[in-house]
Formats: structure tokens, sequence, C-alpha cells
DNA sequence: GTGGTCTAGACCACT
DNA sequence: GTGGTCTAGACCACC
């Protein structure tokens, strides 16, 4: 059996994830600027260097654009945001049935309870 | 913005959880005996007080019980393991119409993304 | 004018295309081990995180494969290296004819002086 | 293997190479007047001892003149230009097949390569 | 011993 | 002041 703890996702792992989300949900708007490096790395807690890393990686992936001098930009471009929410929500969906499974629902069953569950109005 | 890496997120709770569901996924029967906590601690790499500290949240909870003598038990009660279970599920779908609903996925959204979605049929 | 001299193009990458180079050249051949960072980076005289990172961009083109506790290897995809070494032969082809065409020599007068150009025996 | 990362490619040989690309290219004519020495060197951000080296070599194998008075001509020999781009392009064109051999590409796989190839129709 | 990650601190180019 | 790069040195997990 596996018992490694999360413990040790990588920080920079956790940011990419963190700030993924928060590009994907709307959170950040496209075009919106991003703080500096050593501003995000210092609130965060990190080393600036983590910090690159994960902004480094967010660029790779498509969400942020860097202009060396005047700093870096969620990117402008809606399709990427967009299919990257579309792979985010298929991911969740896929988990959240695996582990429905597992307790013994199948996809009835998940869509019953799901038409059943009334949605909470305050959200915490 | 809490940027606390979840690099401490007690560890005892995660040996709660990940126990919690193979009782009520039934990887874990009711009845079955419970291996000690000096095997499970050193199975599972961590501090025995730390694996005791979960298993006393699992016997509070009512799904194991300790006799003095003969060691440690899944509880019998397949009522509780079915509660349990029940409110498992609830969280979990919560916490996933949640996720989607800050995605931007309203419930009748959820719904066609899950009726669209294809099972995998290899699990695991 | 752009006097940028190349003193600065960074060294990683420049360990990236050698490296690529030797892989798409048949120097290293698909599934090699290659020697483990520390190795290299003494090799190179650079620091091992330099190295690093090189050889983390040449996993993500695809190039080489990481099993975390055994090494890295060359990928043992054949596809991967003929498409890169076809874009990297295509970037060489484009470059050589913008430099010809600045010189004055259009498509045509390229393939004449091509032609009649004499193999060199041997080499270097 | 030999792991010099350019760094320290003379940079006055840089200059040389592009100044002279710059005259048998036609983007400097013959007989035009080239700008004093400080000014190049500010311009490019060397020290001016670094320009003064690469006219010199400029001068030595002919495509510059000197006049003591009136200071630095391009030259008026167009023989010299013509005989200079000539050889550079037979340099370029020897490189290109050495780069193209060590890919595995023979003289017909080149001329193919390059039949095929279209060519853009923006030239910067 | 392997790769991976992180920190601290520095320097560079660009503007 | 911005991002980018590099070094030195450390610790971790895995086998």
């Amino acid at each position: 059996m596996a018992w490694d703890f999360d413990s040790d996702r990588a920080i920079y792992i956790q940011i990419v994830e963190r700030l993924k989300f928060m590009i994907i949900s709307g959170a950040y708007k496209k075009g919106d600027k991003v703080s500096p490096v050593r501003d995000l790395s210092k609130e965060a807690g990190v080393n600036p260097n983590t910090m690159q890393k994960a902004l480094g990686e967010l660029e790779r992936i498509g969400l942020m654009q860097t202009s060396r001098t005047s700093g870096r930009y969620i990117t402008d471009d809606e399709e990427i945001i967009k299919r990257t929410k579309e792979e985010f929500a298929e991911e969740k969906i896929s988990l959240f049935i695996k582990d429905m499974n597992r307790l013994g629902y199948d996809k009835k069953d998940i869509l019953n309870l799901l038409t059943d569950f009334k949605m909470e109005e305050k959200d915490e």
C-alpha cells in the first residue's frame, strides 16, 4: 500500500496548482498583471527561485506571458484558459467518480445523489 | 491569500481518512482484526504515537473497537459503517460541487458533464 | 542594429542544444544511459543545478526519460528523435537560405552552388 | 568532449564577421564612409580598442581603407568585395553541408530538402 | 548513489 | 525595478 503522505508534494507544484486554479476560476482575469517574482515569493514565504520555477511552469503551460522588462501577465489567450479549465474539470470529475465507484456507487447512483443534493446557498 | 503549503497537514489526519476510506469501501470488513499499532506504524513509516492517535480517532468515530485483551477490531456495527459512508460520500459530493461551482459550472452543467463522462473500464 | 554578442546565451541553453544535437545526430543512441547530473555538471564545469535545468528541458522536449532511482536515459522513442531532427534540419535550412538571400543568392543560385560544391572527403 | 561555452568567443571576431557581412551583403556600399571608431564602439557597447582591432582586421582583409587624414572607408575595389562574398558563401555552404552530413543527410537529401523548402515571403 | 527540490545570495541585461 | 541565470550547498526519497 502506498503510504506517501502528500507532505512532500513539491512546493513549486503546489504554487502552480494554486495559481492555475485562480486563473481558470477567474480570480485572475486574462491580461492581469502578476506581481513581481520577489513580491510573490515573499508573500508565499518561499525562495524567489522556487516561485520563479512555478511561474516558469505556468508560462510553459501558456497561462502566463512574460515581458522581460515589464513583468508577468496572465495570458490574454482565452482559448488556453478555457482548455485548461476543461481539462481540470475533467480530471476532477474522473477522480470524483473513481472515489465514488470505490465506495460502491455506480454512475446511476451518483447522478441520483447529485440530483438530490441540495445546493448550499451560503458558501462559507 | 493563505499560502500555507500542506507540508504539515497533520499526518494522523491523513491516516484517519485513509483507514476510514478502506473501511467504508469494504477493503476492511466489519469485524476484521486490525494489525497491532507497532506494525501499522512501521508499515506507514510514522511514529507509533501518531498511529495511536489515528486509531483513537477511528475508535471515537465508532469505526473501530478495542478489547483490552485481544486487540483492535473493525466495528461489526454495519449501521455505523453505512452512515459514515453516506456522510463521507455527501462530503465528497459537496466538495466536488463547490470546486465545480468555483470553476463556473452550475448544477445543470455538472449533471451534463457527468452524464457525458465515459467511465474508464480499467480501475486502478 | 542589434549588437548583442552571443556571449550571454544562457549556458543551460547551450548545453541543451549541444546534447540535442548529439542525440539527433546519433552520437547518443536511443536508450543510452546518460551520466549522472553531478558527473555531467563537473565535466562541463557548471553547477549541478544548471545541468539539471538543461536535462529537465531535454526531458520536457521528450528526448530524455528519467527514472528517479536509476538515472537518466535517452528516450527510446525513435519517432521523437526523428521529428526533432527534422525540425532542427528545417531550421538550419531556413537560416542558411536567409543568409544566402541576404548575400544576393536566390533559390536557383543556391541550388547551383550546392550542386557544384565538391564534397570534402576528409572531414576536418 | 569540449565543453567550452562560447561566453568568450572573442567579441572582436564577432564584430568582424558582422561588418564583413554588412559589406558583402551590400548594407554598406563600396566607398562609404565608416563612422569613427569611438562612435562605433559606443554603439556596440564595446571598448574602443576592441572595435579598433576589428576594423584593423577588416583593413587587413582589404575590405576597408584608411586615409590618415579623412577617416575610414569601405573599399572601392569591387573585386575584393565580390571575392570575399564568394569565399563567405562557400564557407557558409561548407558549414551547412557539414552540419547536415552529421545529421545523416547526404548531398542528394540536402538538394531535395532545399528544393522542397518553401521560401518565406516576408524577409525582415 | 540517483534525481529532485529548496534556500540564500549574487550578477546580468534591459528600460 | 523587472525577469533570468548561475553558484554553492543542503536535504529528501528511493533503492
